[in-house]
DNA sequence: ACCTGAACACCGTTCAAGT
DNA sequence: ACCTGAACACCGTTCAAGT
């Protein structure tokens, strides 16, 4: 007789993530989440390659949202405004997401499969592409997101701490990577 | 009667340290610590606030010789050049420490004492406000450790998974911030 | 086919008792 | 003054038993 379901994988990630922005990553522990979606601990092996496997798939979840908003953002008709507007939306997915958003870039191997990461790499790519001339592509993407990705990363972490108008270094940073970008 | 000291918290935090970048983060139990030094985890306790005490005392110790290294070679002659060895000290930095690395930024409120943070702050500052300006001082040296910082955090991470000469990629971004910032 | 209680190994931490 | 065994609360995970 077999005994119907009382969750889904889906709803799983959901509490998870739930759980991860509002409490923190120590808090995100099976006992939370089981009673999230009214289940017991045991129970969540069946939708999900315990702990690890479900944050993995909860960095899968936003990476799949960053990616979506990149892409939406990138093919305007002039290069640096579409680079200015990627960082931008960048910035604000991490603003959004400041607990779910070093998962995506901190696991060795990456939590985020590569359907997601190669969405962003590409739309990312396009961009800089567009602006640094075609030979400098790769160079020029990975230089934008190391940028991004520290300064976001600093900020969340509460590492600018010495004053100043963090504003203005986010656009100074900006500024200076489209200019010698598009050199 | 006095028991005689068997360790000491240099020694704790050498230990941990070391299991830190041999084992990982995970692998750096009260256990695997007391094992090291000869002694049992709860003596642990009268060295050492607790494993959080413990990892900060850790990031703390890498946050000074990158503070040191990183002052040592920034007064020459050439601030362009200054900011390049800049840059350059600080990967090597984390190539040699990539598990304590992520500690010293990873942390809410940071786990690294004022003193420390400030030391490598001001070293920072000295040559990006040499390079873009006294008014721009603090923005710009917020865009170089922001680069920086992203960059090995991902080439650590295992993040610059699309091929192509990750060498390349540091060069081009070097070369372009210190264009724009000497600009 | 999924859910559950019970059990296991392993954490960090506390504390009274030893020397 | 420091060290220790014992104990506690809390993890993630496994599994046989239920329906």
């Amino acid at each position: 007789m077999p005994a119907p379901a009382r969750t889904s994988t889906e709803e799983v990630v959901a509490a998870g993530r739930r759980i991860l922005e509002r409490d923190g990553l120590e808090a995100l522990t099976m006992q939370a989440i089981a009673d999230a979606v009214g289940v017991r601990p045991p129970s969540l092996y069946k939708r999900v390659e315990g702990r690890e496997g479900l944050v993995r798939l909860i960095a899968d979840s936003g990476a799949a949202e960053l990616a979506e908003a990149l892409d939406e953002v990138v093919d305007g008709p002039d290069a640096a405004t579409d680079l200015r507007a990627l960082a931008v939306v960048f910035r604000a997915f991490a603003h959004r997401n400041p607990a779910t958003y070093p998962l995506l870039f901190a696991p060795r191997l990456g939590g985020v499969s590569a359907a997601w990461r190669d969405r962003s790499a590409d739309a990312v790519r396009r961009v800089a592409g567009r602006l640094a001339g075609p030979e400098h592509e790769l160079a020029a993407a990975r230089t934008v997101v190391a940028w991004a990705n520290g300064f976001v990363t600093m900020e969340l972490a509460g590492a600018f701490q010495l004053g100043g108008d963090v504003e203005e270094a986010w656009d100074y940073g900006l500024d200076a990577l489209v200019g010698a970008l598009a050199g």
